[in-house]
DNA sequence: ATCAACTTGATACGAGCGTATCATCGAGGT
DNA sequence: ACCTCGATGATACGCTCGTATCAAGTTGAT
């Protein structure tokens, strides 16, 4: 097997750790048992359980910020709104994988807080890369302008984070987080560039 | 000193350790020294760590609703929208106090989404008592019903839990949170009934 | 004053953590 | 064929954690 499938081996284990049981569950031993390896091979590849902590969130970070780049293309055009409405779908967890990535989201979130690690960067790379992907997107509608597409974009990463938080929270329903996203989308307006 | 002020002591205790430093760095022995007690009693007043937690938890969310409370109560009347911004003012980590209290917000959030435990009911509890109190408070606008109180109640929630993340991550300035909330308030309609 | 019940302190224990050590294996260049 | 050096496994070390134990101190009713 060689070096980068093992390095993805055990940075996929720390991934699925951190979505099933967030933060407090990774330790280097259960990555170990979770990738199926010894011990010693998570030290010799992780370095440390800083470096594998760090790098296992990076890479999470660059997936999800991919998966909704691909999503957003084969979209192709389309309104503005359209554009939004899919990415609440995807923000929003209401499956599984979308539970998992947001323990994911708050376990970084966390550490970004509370620890002037690296995780901060990682997590403001992350957060900058989905913002500037967002402005560009809702920005594409030439009625909208690049500042207002910038406040728009931090305006609904914000609301699918804290919707998502009450979602995962189970104080609200998946409906009525569905309602909640339709009525801001109409108040919006239809081209997304009403006022 | 009497009982229910040791116990005040031990609690304040944990609540600044959470606020400062967050979710890891409450031990049994950090609490004692924060507390300027032994660990034996931390021991005894806090039972457990679990038991400790969440009565800790408990305590800081049930003080930060009734903060929230008074407030409103001194506002009085006044127009739904001007309410909504106070609950903005006071919701985003602004200054010191607020991020010490995201932090335990976020603790609190991995704490309920990450363990079965006793931490989940006091999150919901808190969600729920905040939501309830602005959706009266929204809902007292007559030309307001009471179904879409309970929607924006929730809308304001969401975005101001997630636009105080991209605060405490440095993601956007306070000048940007800010316009945001006006951008969102301004489209809500000048009584925030607007649609 | 006495005794019982509650408080407080010092210390110990077992478990789990991250990390280090050391020996063995296996492939590739010479 | 040999030798070298990275890859892997088994095991140990030191530390901190939550919790338990035991003794001493304190308080209040009788």
């Amino acid at each position: 097997m060689s070096e980068t499938q093992r390095r993805e081996q055990i940075l996929d284990a720390v991934g699925r750790l951190l979505g099933r049981e967030g933060l407090h569950a990774v330790t280097m031993r259960a990555v170990a048992a979770e990738a199926g390896v010894s011990l010693r091979l998570v030290q010799y590849y992780g370095e440390s359980k800083e470096r594998l902590l760090t790098a296992a969130l990076e890479r999470l970070a660059d997936r999800s910020l991919q998966r909704w780049r691909t999503r957003m293309a084969v979209r192709g055009e389309g309104d503005v709104s359209e554009a939004i409405r899919a990415f609440f779908d995807e923000a929003l967890p209401t499956d599984e994988d979308g539970r998992a990535f947001h323990r994911v989201g708050v376990s970084l979130e966390l550490l970004a807080i509370t620890r002037p690690d690296a995780a901060t960067a990682a997590y403001q790379d992350h957060l900058r890369g989905l913002a500037d992907h967002l402005a560009e997107v809702v920005g594409a509608d030439p009625r909208v302008g690049g500042a207002r597409a910038r406040l728009i974009a931090t305006q609904v990463m914000s609301l699918a984070h804290g919707l998502g938080s009450l979602l995962m929270a189970g104080n609200v329903t998946r409906a009525q987080a569905e309602e909640v996203v339709r009525d801001y989308l109409d108040r919006l307006g239809p081209g997304g560039t009403e006022r």
